[in-house]
DNA sequence: CGTCAGATTGATATTCATCAAGATCGGTGG
DNA sequence: CCACCGATCTTGATGAATATCAATCTGACG
């Protein structure tokens, strides 16, 4: 099995058993391979992608930017999201994904997708699923931006990217990379520059996480899990027939 | 056909073609009837419905609270809109939905929609669809909550409401109807209640949109578009082969 | 007429953005 | 090896945006 299509796997697994003759039909698909480097645009919005990109390794994210220049981040993807899988439906991006980091993607035409979507109900379902599952990571950062401090809503993203990594193998003890400049993250915390900074100073001086440029560990998941407010049942990490 | 099914299918029928038989499908679903006031809970955080609720006549939200008191109302709801299909495949509920004014909903057992996704695939792709159009508005929700002025966002969402209601025939003119107090909508625009009358009153001073407490006029939809950064193309009101 | 929810206003405190400099660090050419 | 450079991070100072507090106003309704 391909290093994607594995990671797909592992994914969705943590959320329902994947039957042996649906993980075939996945290793089946066509997959065309692409490489990105840190920050390049992966898809631009308004275009009318033919397949769906698979993120395998690296960072990527939504991104919405303005006429005067600000950009928001909508979401952050990490490997093992099938980033626009959504694409197939909506057919028109109205956001683009840009890469936080180098990245490697592979692209699933639409066509194929669709083929399982006609043959296929409970992988259906689990695709449909991990789009809801992005939907319901967007709603939280909704609540975050409206009603949380910038401390709160950068240690409940902590909190969620540890899990998130951790649910495909890319975390353990705490630890994990994250190689994102103060600027981007800025854009996602809808913060400045320069209060970004200021709060990541802060979230260092509460000694519940430790952050060295790539680096972040998390030295007390429970205590900044309490602090944030972090609940993770909406990353829905719990098998459950589907 | 029954209002609820038949406010379903026009809804749905702005984005793709039904064919009589699917229609057929959704007609013959089990439907449980009720009724909430303004402000009941139609669907409590936590739980784990057995049944998708769809929203007839009325106003709803999905409400996040927090245990400082803060609630953020994550999305705005419309007659029409399959407001927890995703449950079908979450499960467990991570927010609540509430009555923002005198609310008609129907339950939809969830065995029955499953049973659906067994059987008619452009069905089933069709009420996925409907799940990745309450995402595109998520993430411009996000966006907006992350890079926007209050005026703008306010101003963004009487666009966003204006399409979406006449879109199931709930507006005309310019006019709709909008019942919802200032409390409730600085908890969607991520507000102090003060700052949100502020920016009412902001809104009312550019003549753009008159707004006598439950009606709503918007007197140049275009110029209030191009003062917000208003674009259309996530709420997917084109139809499209899907 | 009294009451109550909602809307409005003014005053003040806090948070956050912006502007303008430095400091740090890895890489690169001489 | 060293000087330089650009990207990133950090800091201080200032002003604008927003929250909070405390009234007051308004209209619907018993």
């Amino acid at each position: 099995m391909s290093p994607a299509i594995d990671i797909l796997c592992r994914s969705l697994s943590r959320r329902d058993t994947l039957l042996p003759e649906e993980m075939d039909l996945l290793a089946r698909l066509s997959q065309r391979p692409a490489q990105y480097a840190k920050g390049a645009e992966i898809i631009a919005e308004h275009s009318r992608p033919p397949a769906s990109c698979l993120l395998v390794s690296g960072f990527a994210a939504r991104a919405v930017s303005r006429a005067n220049g600000k950009r928001q981040l909508t979401a952050l993807h990490v490997p093992g999201d099938f980033v626009d899988l959504h694409g197939l439906l909506l057919r028109v991006m109205d956001h683009s994904v840009v890469a936080l980091s180098d990245c490697t993607v592979v692209f699933v035409p639409h066509g194929e997708l669709r083929a399982i979507s006609e043959t296929a109900p409970h992988l259906t379902r689990m695709l449909w699923l991990s789009t809801t599952i992005d939907a319901s990571i967007q709603r939280k950062m909704t609540a975050l931006l409206g009603r949380h401090t910038p401390l709160q809503r950068l240690g409940h993203l902590i909190c969620e990217l540890y899990l998130r990594l951790e649910a495909v193998g890319l975390a353990a003890n705490g630890r994990f990379r994250f190689p994102i400049t103060q600027s981007e993250l800025s854009d996602i915390l809808g913060l400045s520059l320069v209060h970004t900074n200021r709060t990541v100073q802060e979230l260092r001086a509460t000694d519940l996480v430790a952050w060295d440029h790539t680096n972040v560990t998390v030295r007390d998941f429970d205590a900044l899990a309490r602090a944030t407010g972090f609940d993770p049942t909406y990353l829905n990490l719990t098998p459950e027939p589907r």
